[in-house]
DNA sequence: CTCCAGGTACTAA
DNA sequence: TTAGTACCTGGA
């Protein structure tokens, strides 16, 4: 009905990937309630999307039409123009990008993704969103929704004041001990925090081993914080599947050392690998029993460099 | 039953 | 510095 839609906000963004952007590897707080509907949450709300194809009807609880939010955690700012056009330039990047219409990155609340990505570690996707959600059944703030009781991701209070006997009842496993440090260091390093307020491409690295302080935060995790939880565009997490991809596709060694391939991928992708990852990631894991066995013709070669043009 | 999953810490050479 | 391995748990 129409007058249902109307309690929704709406944005063009045609021809998105909703499914692959919500309940891909980038975020677990999603899960899908409808046709094309979906429900997710953070510390301290719930969000509900809809999708027609081209428009984008959203709504936020409890606090109504958060527009700030919703034009954070969508980056609605960032100019895509120019990163598609570098990208897309890259033949594979290209390739998935047309099988899978278009992914966007998600800017997600720090401290989820940090908690998240360290949850996430050897573990398949299912996994982690089950795990999160025991996490925040046990520790999260309960919001109430048409009648249903929501549960929200919690906080680093509660998280560090969590025993390891409670947090392992998440099943989480051995990382339910890296979930404590995280809590720990969190609480305990406010300086990191406004370190975080101004983080700009000169202290990745500065930012990177601060995180990699942390029990449990090693390479691939610390980088999937930096890119999905503080907005940096140049990383690419070599995760098994990266490691896959850059073989596959670019013929590197897979088994090469983590700081090589990342500074590759960085170089190859001037400015914008995690976006051309997400792609490839995405792509390459949904259709990996094929392109495994494709001969495929390998790229090594280098972006060509545009000129940007402006007109 | 075995193997693996968007890895990391620990140990031994 | 580098290679090898255990690790919680659930699903295939």
């Amino acid at each position: 009905m129409s007058k249902n839609k109307q309690e929704f906000n709406e944005i063009d963004l045609p021809g998105l990937a909703l499914d692959l952007m919500l309940l891909g590897g980038q975020s677990f707080c999603w899960e899908k309630i409808g046709d094309n509907e979906y429900l997710g949450f953070d510390k301290d709300s719930l969000i509900e999307l809809k999708y027609d194809g081209n428009k984008l009807y959203w709504q936020t609880y409890p606090e109504l039409n958060n527009k700030t939010k919703i034009k954070q955690y969508f980056r609605l700012d960032t100019d895509h123009k120019p990163i598609h056009e570098l990208i897309f330039a890259d033949n594979n990047v290209k390739i998935a990008q047309q099988n899978l219409q278009t992914i966007r990155l998600l800017k997600q609340d720090f401290e989820i993704a940090f908690f998240s990505f360290i949850i996430s570690q050897n573990n398949s996707l299912p996994i982690i969103r089950y795990r999160i959600k025991n996490l925040c059944q046990k520790f999260g703030n309960q919001i109430e929704y048409k009648g249903k009781i929501y549960h929200l991701f919690p906080s680093v209070e509660s998280l560090m004041k969590a025993s390891l006997a409670e947090l392992s009842e998440c099943k989480l496993g051995y990382r339910a001990k890296y979930v404590k440090s995280g809590a720990e260091f969190l609480a305990q390093n406010k300086a990191f925090y406004t370190l975080l307020k101004k983080a700009d491409t000169k202290i990745e690295p500065v930012i990177r081993e601060w995180l990699k302080e942390v029990n449990g935060i090693g390479d691939k995790v610390a980088d999937c914080i930096l890119v999905y939880g503080l907005g940096y565009d140049n990383i690419f997490p070599m995760d098994l599947w990266g490691r896959r991809l850059i073989s596959k596709y670019y013929g590197l060694p897979e088994k090469a050392k983590y700081e090589h391939l990342r500074k590759w991928i960085k170089a190859h992708f001037r400015g914008y690998a995690a976006w051309a990852g997400q792609y490839l990631f995405e792509y390459t894991r949904l259709n990996w029993k094929d392109i495994k066995n494709e001969s495929k013709k390998i790229s090594n070669k280098p972006l060509k460099n545009r000129s940007s043009s402006h007109k």
